[in-house]
DNA sequence: GGCAAATAGTTAACATGTAAACTATTTACC
DNA sequence: GGTAAATAGTTTACATGTTAACTATTTGCC
């Protein structure tokens, strides 16, 4: 066990700790499943990141300013715009400045954005069943621990700590 | 356990199912960890995509032809041109037209690379340690088993049926 | 020998992620 | 009430990933 990816990648014998090897399943694993997950929101015309912003907005359930979707989306500032802009061009979204705070853009989401989402919602789900439904329960959750306990970096001295 | 995800993405409530928990969990685990190696390799002047390219080629000890490489950054074949361009426009790496077949382009390494891939090796690992060194052996080697786990899709050509 | 198909790589056009600098507006605070 | 600092968002410049179409070369095969 614990040796596939070293088998897939052909570079057999660098690994030079468990933690490397971690690391590098991890992003294998995550690309593999962005590659399934992209392909299938490609064939609706969205791209990952655009749905993403759909399902942030579908799920707020109201408008959100521009940043606060971009915060959900762990994304660097600057990339929000762009999206919005060709989300805003397929008729998916809509811009509204704010009237209290005139810093502030609302987005908001279209009738034909809304179902589009529920279009897509059923054959993601089956999606994500396809492509880990043949993990067992008890696998999945302990998956997911061991994730979470991943991410606890305990004490970030380096850099910023997370928040 | 199992609900930290839900708190950090503000989506209390919406995972569908377990396997979306776990898929989002992933990239969310894979996004921090490629953050933190980002900014550590810029440090060094490289980007992440730029330092695989550097490692395979020192893993191979010898020049590769382009597309070996493409097809062990898991990429999509172009992108590799242009990688390979700033590459060598850093003075990194030197292409090279193949005598026995003249579309091959073979890409070597620069005594320059070798150098700094020796200066990147002891503060990469370093880090990794600090990023996943919490965990325990045991905790590392059940998450590599079941990463490895969840890439074994069963039967994946199309969209077949399910598992 | 000669030509279709395969192979190696590139170019083009677009979406995205990132950092740095900028504009517009609001808030803090004296 | 006037100005510095903070906040929301945009623009710019560049690296990357993606698909489709293209060039150059080699191979297969009759």
């Amino acid at each position: 066990m614990a040796g596939k990816l070293r088998a897939e990648l052909k570079k057999r014998g660098d690994f030079e700790s468990l933690e490397q090897e971690a690391t590098l399943n991890l992003w294998r694993t995550s690309d593999q499943l962005s590659n399934r997950v992209g392909r299938l929101l490609r064939d609706f015309g969205l791209t990952s990141s655009q749905y993403n912003v759909l399902r942030i907005l579908r799920g707020a359930g109201e408008p959100l300013p521009s940043l606060e979707i971009a915060s959900r989306l762990i994304q660097v500032v600057p990339a929000i715009t762009g999206l919005i802009d060709r989300l805003e061009r397929n008729g998916l979204v809509v811009r509204q400045r704010s009237e209290e705070d005139r810093r502030v853009v609302h987005v908001e989401l279209t009738r034909q954005a809304r179902h589009l989402l529920e279009r897509i919602d059923h054959p993601l789900q089956q999606l994500h069943h396809e492509l880990l439904g043949h993990m067992s329960r008890r696998e999945l959750k302990s998956l997911i621990e061991l994730l979470e306990t991943a991410r606890e970096i305990p004490d970030t001295k380096t850099k910023k700590s997370q928040s």
